[in-house]
DNA sequence: CGGGTTTGACCTGCGC
DNA sequence: GCGCAGGTCAAACCCG
């Protein structure tokens, strides 16, 4: 399962990684693990980031991306849970099934009971270098929670989509390994315009930005060019249920202000078969 | 006063 | 079964 899903990912220092040779102090790999993770357990994220942590502890302290001399600002990772049978994402079952009300907890549990099946909400993560945590994406996000992350110093944020009905959260952390770096999730999609009053930013992917059109029927991997001395790529991993992305930087410097502007170099999509 | 943030409590899943 | 850690809730608080 794991290496099932692991082929989708693609470091960007233009070399394949696997999972057992990726070195934790590269922020890349952390993504990967992580989010690799992810896949298969939306609820087990958390646990992945955790391991993912520890096993930078572990390694050696070197430098993030430094094997292609270059030094990216920010990684993405892109992942959708996926139609799985494992047994995780049976667990994560219950907590998701309020889609659609704000079911209590009781009642989420009746529902879990009645077998509903649960909505999986699609993820999409990244790394950014920048100085504030909540970086400006034109969505208001109301923050709900805040919780210490183990063997970090830094707090992890939870925020959700302030915008009625729509389920959109967002977790923000800052990786400890280099504090500069900002590490943004967004959990499903946004089903609604932009605010009119927020101008549209530049920061992420159209996708994000707007109503999610239908996802792909093929796998995709989705490569993003770096303008300048960014040899090559970096990715976001591809599933099943990847959406179609246009416009869109992995590589990201955010400005100290966390608004993204003029930076969205070329990007295109690779369409390959996937073969199981 | 409305909307956002803070923060402690609670729930859940996982590993041992 | 227990403890731990992540995720969420919601009351209290803050601010414009």
């Amino acid at each position: 399962m794991w290496d099932h899903e692991f082929r989708n990912f693609h470091c960007p220092t233009d070399h394949t990684c696997s999972r057992v040779s990726l070195s934790a102090a590269d922020p890349c790999s952390y993504m990967r693990s992580n989010f690799t993770d992810s896949l298969q357990s939306p609820i087990g994220y958390g646990r992945s980031l955790e391991k993912a942590l520890a096993f930078s502890h572990s390694s050696s302290s070197q430098p993030p991306f430094s094997s292609v001399g270059a030094t990216p600002n920010s990684c993405i990772s892109y992942s959708s849970t996926q139609d799985g049978s494992d047994k995780s994402n049976k667990d994560c079952q219950l907590k998701e099934l309020e889609d659609g009300s704000e079911s209590s907890k009781k009642g989420n549990k009746l529902a879990n009971k009645k077998g509903e099946k649960k909505h999986k909400e699609t993820r999409f993560a990244f790394m950014t270098k920048s100085e504030v945590d909540l970086l400006e994406d034109g969505y208001k996000w109301r923050k709900y929670g805040q919780k210490a992350v183990k063997n970090s110093p830094y707090p992890r944020s939870y925020y959700r989509c302030t915008t009625q009905k729509c389920r959109v959260k967002k977790r923000v952390e800052r990786s400890f390994q280099d504090p500069s770096m900002v590490i943004t999730t967004y959990e499903g999609q946004h089903k609604h315009l932009l605010p009119t009053t927020v101008k549209r930013p530049m920061l992420f992917p159209s996708f994000m930005l707007r109503p999610s059109p239908p996802p792909p029927r093929r796998r995709h991997e989705l490569f993003t060019r770096m303008p300048g001395d960014m040899n090559n790529y970096q990715v976001a991993a591809s599933a099943d249920s990847l959406m179609f992305a246009e416009n869109f930087s992995p590589f990201l410097q955010v400005p100290d202000n966390g608004l993204l502007q003029d930076m969205v170099p070329s990007a295109f999509l690779k369409h390959e078969p996937y073969e199981q």
